[in-house]
RNA sequence: GCGCCCGUAGCUCAGCGGAUAGAGCGCUUGCCUCCGGAGCAAGAGGCCAGAGGUUCGAGUCCUCUCGGGCGUACCA
């Protein structure tokens, strides 16, 4: 194939220099039209500018017009020209004579070039069986990339967010892979942070050995304590702004909160607070947690609120718009479902949750110390979350030459601080060591602003391990390049890094590069684990792995059982991951579900459907790739039909499709590659009988299937998708 | 304020500066005695957010406007 583009391109150079025009890279694209097979060339029309300005040049006519009159002027003639043109670089090319070239003619002004796919074919045939599961792949880049991806955090939950990183991580590796480079996978696991400490300190304080019998159920369990620990650490502010939303949008509860807190001060309350709250609430303000005096004011209070807010429910009053204020964001049930959300803790939280804050900066400075009770605590928790995400990676194909653990760059972080600040480039700045970033590059306009790299406690930051684990990637592991697939909402951090270090004075950092991508969402909004509506991953497989099982029990209920059990595998994982990477990485991914749950249309299933049907037509005439191989001399479709044409075009295309992907960083590329050949292979398969048809085509045919049928596999591969040959 | 991203069919999205802007879902109508109907064929559905510009040629590149999302000092 890549000699056939070649000969195009040096029979069109050599058309035009017949011509007497001067040499010049020249555009070859296939031809987009159904049933074709071949490159096309839109030269004339650069051309036909190019001569008609010149002769207009020539013949002074251009004196004295300017840009656009000139422009004006030539239009016409140029548009005569082109089709000239093309046709004379056709009749050139098509006079040379070249044997790959079925037919060269000038449409439109383009010069298609159709190859003689019979003279073709074969070779392209023979070198996809001969490649076999290399097939695509490009020639050997001296260049190391690591792709860093993944990076979940233990004591945390694996949801829907963190699939779209891995799954994008590890089609970019082998797509990277497949372009030549050479590349080494790494994770990043959050083991360390304030995350890790906020769940130990819930999990010591509240829920010491209550952890699930089972060892593979500790790291989800965990995950719901660190969900807890945000819930009570939040507890405070979240009532407190919660009333500061009503005194906001809720015109009625600012109407009768003097009522109320009358009502609650003949109850006993103090009255300092109730006139505070009063004050504060009438005026729409922030009420400051460090104000209030008594802690039994906001509970006693809270009941109250709650009848308010049922008997607005109960009769609602029609909104009435007010010059001036926000529209409100809650509905009258919305609010009532929050308060009886943080109804359902208060009184056992609210008062307690004062202290809250301060035992977790305890325990920040219990790991600080390296309290050996503490880390040991923190390795066994840390294991928990392990095992589980080791079991998703291996069932998402995600496998890493490199793990790096934040615990580990810690220290390491620190001492580059320390240099920074010895050299000037970081500061002490309200407390804490921060690099000013624009202030050292002299920009006014705020662009990189400003970056803490450690707490005004000394404990790390994220930022004080990243900076270490950049300078480790390079100097540890020699890579050329290092990529971060993190999500674009880091874009300015990872930007601050790189920044930092290149003022530092390590150049190396001009080579890390943050591939961003854009969020995951549900239908009703934004994922939080705070609101407790992130979709975990393992929930997620469940359900999509027991439709797929639903399925082939109704589409093939004669395959057997253990076959049965892989198929819904390959077809729920690989839907999963193509819903994923079908996407480009710049669009917000919206997680459903239900279209998660079919398999019709756009989707993997298609594209393993085909794989399996050519792999059927093959098993059927007891052939495989290598025997096909061996009778690709004189390989003869007889007349081609333009469903063999385009299938031909489709598989010729996959080497160009993963360079392009690899450069762009584009896993959609190959998504709309494999949907666009399986269409194809449909086409084909539907319009041209196989195994029916007379020899020679018969074997043609089955060679074209066995070829397609590798191309499709070999692309499904860069995606992680695995392709069966029965489903 | 500043910065980044998005805006294409009812919905979800493709579309390398090039030929008639395409898929899937949904809707309407056909197709299993025929290599597997997870499929195929046909139909309806578009001022490519708007305005300028660059170009022989703009959905695609540049500028501005509008609408939406995200980020913007001790979370990761």
């Amino acid at each position: 194939m890549a000699r056939g583009e070649q000969q195009a391109a040096e029979a069109i150079a050599a058309a035009l220099a017949d011509l007497g025009f001067s040499a010049r890279p020249v555009d070859l694209r296939p031809i987009p039209f159904e049933g074709t097979w071949g490159l096309a060339t839109s030269a004339a029309y650069a051309l036909g500018n190019e001569v008609v300005m010149r002769e207009l040049e020539e013949r002074g006519q251009l004196e004295g017009l300017s840009k656009k009159e000139a422009k004006t002027l030539a239009g016409a003639s140029v548009r005569e020209r082109v089709p000239v043109l093309a046709r004379q670089i056709a009749e050139r090319v098509a006079a040379a004579g070249n044997p790959l070239f079925g037919s060269v003619e000038a449409v439109n002004g383009y010069v298609n070039i159709a190859f003689d796919a019979n003279a073709i074919a074969a070779a392209l045939i023979g070198e996809v069986l001969e490649r076999g599961s290399r097939y695509g792949q490009g020639a050997p880049i001296a260049e190391s990339v690591m792709v860093e991806h993944s990076q979940p955090n233990t004591h945390k939950d694996f949801h829907v967010g963190h699939l779209r990183n891995s799954v994008l991580g590890v089609a970019i590796g082998n797509i990277l892979r497949a372009a030549g480079y050479e590349v080494k996978d790494a994770n990043y696991i959050g083991d360390i942070g304030m995350h890790v400490i906020k769940c130990l300190w819930c999990y010591e304080r509240f829920h010491k050995r209550e952890e699930p019998a089972r060892l593979e159920d500790r790291g989800r369990w965990l995950g719901e304590v660190y969900a807890e620990s945000d819930a009570r650490l939040n507890f405070r502010k979240d009532v407190l702004d919660f009333l500061q939303l009503l005194a906001r949008e809720d015109q009625q509860f600012v109407a009768t909160i003097d009522r109320m807190l009358k009502y609650l001060w003949r109850k006993g309350a103090e009255g300092e607070d109730i006139a505070y709250l009063l004050g504060r609430i009438t005026h729409a303000q922030p009420i400051k947690d460090e104000l209030l005096r008594d802690d039994e004011v906001i509970p006693r209070f809270w009941p109250i609120v709650g009848d308010q807010l049922r008997a607005e429910v109960a009769a609602p009053r029609p909104y009435v718009p007010v010059e001036g204020e926000p529209e409100p964001t809650m509905t009258p049930e919305e609010r009532l479902e929050r308060w009886e959300a943080l109804a359902e803790h208060m009184d056992e939280w609210w008062g307690p949750s004062r202290g809250w804050r301060d035992e977790v900066r305890a325990t920040l400075a219990r790991w600080e110390a390296q309290e050996p009770e503490f880390v040991a605590l923190w390795e066994e928790t840390r294991e928990w979350s392990m095992v589980g995400f080791r079991r998703i990676f291996e069932e998402l194909g995600a496998t890493f030459d490199v793990w790096f653990y934040e615990s580990e760059v810690e220290e390491e972080g620190r001492q580059i601080v320390r240099d920074l600040l010895e050299q000037g480039i970081a500061e002490i700045s309200e407390g804490l060591p921060v690099v000013k970033i624009d202030e050292k590059l002299g920009l006014s306009e705020p662009t990189y602003r400003t970056l803490p790299i450690l707490r005004s406690d000394g404990s790390t930051l994220y930022s004080t391990k990243d900076l270490a684990l950049t300078r480790r990637k390079f100097e540890e592991f020699g890579v050329d390049r290092a990529i971060w697939v993190v999500d674009v909402r880091q874009s300015l951090y990872f930007q601050q890094i790189f920044k930092i270090l290149e003022l530092w004075g390590f150049e190396q950092a001009r080579r890390a590069q943050h591939l961003d991508y854009e969020m995951v969402r549900l239908p009703e909004g934004v994922i939080s684990s705070r609101k407790g509506n992130a979709p975990l991953y393992v929930d997620i497989r469940d359900a999509v792995v027991a439709r797929a099982r639903e399925i082939i029990e109704e589409k093939n209920p004669e395959l057997d059982a253990t076959r049965k059990e892989d198929v819904a595998w390959d077809v729920a994982l690989g839907s999963l991951k193509y819903a994923m990477l079908a996407r480009d990485t710049s669009k917000v991914v919206v997680f459903d579900l239900e279209e998660a749950l079919s398999f019709d249309g756009h989707a993997a299933p298609y594209i393993q459907y085909a794989h399996a049907r050519a792999s059927r037509i093959l098993e059927h005439a007891g052939e495989t790739d290598e025997s096909l191989l061996a009778q690709l001399e004189g390989l003869d479709f007889g007349a081609l039909q333009p469903e063999e044409l385009g299938l031909l075009q489709g598989i010729a295309a996959l080497p160009d499709e993963i360079q392009r992907a690899a450069a762009e960083y584009r896993p959609l590329l190959i998504t709309s590659y494999v949907y666009e050949l399986a269409k194809r292979f449909n086409d084909f398969y539907h319009a041209c009988p196989v195994l029916q048809s007379p020899e020679p085509t018969r074997t043609a045919r089955l060679a074209l299937t066995a070829a397609t049928r590798r191309a499709l596999a070999n692309g499904l591969a860069l995606l992680g998708i695995d392709a069966p040959e029965e489903m």
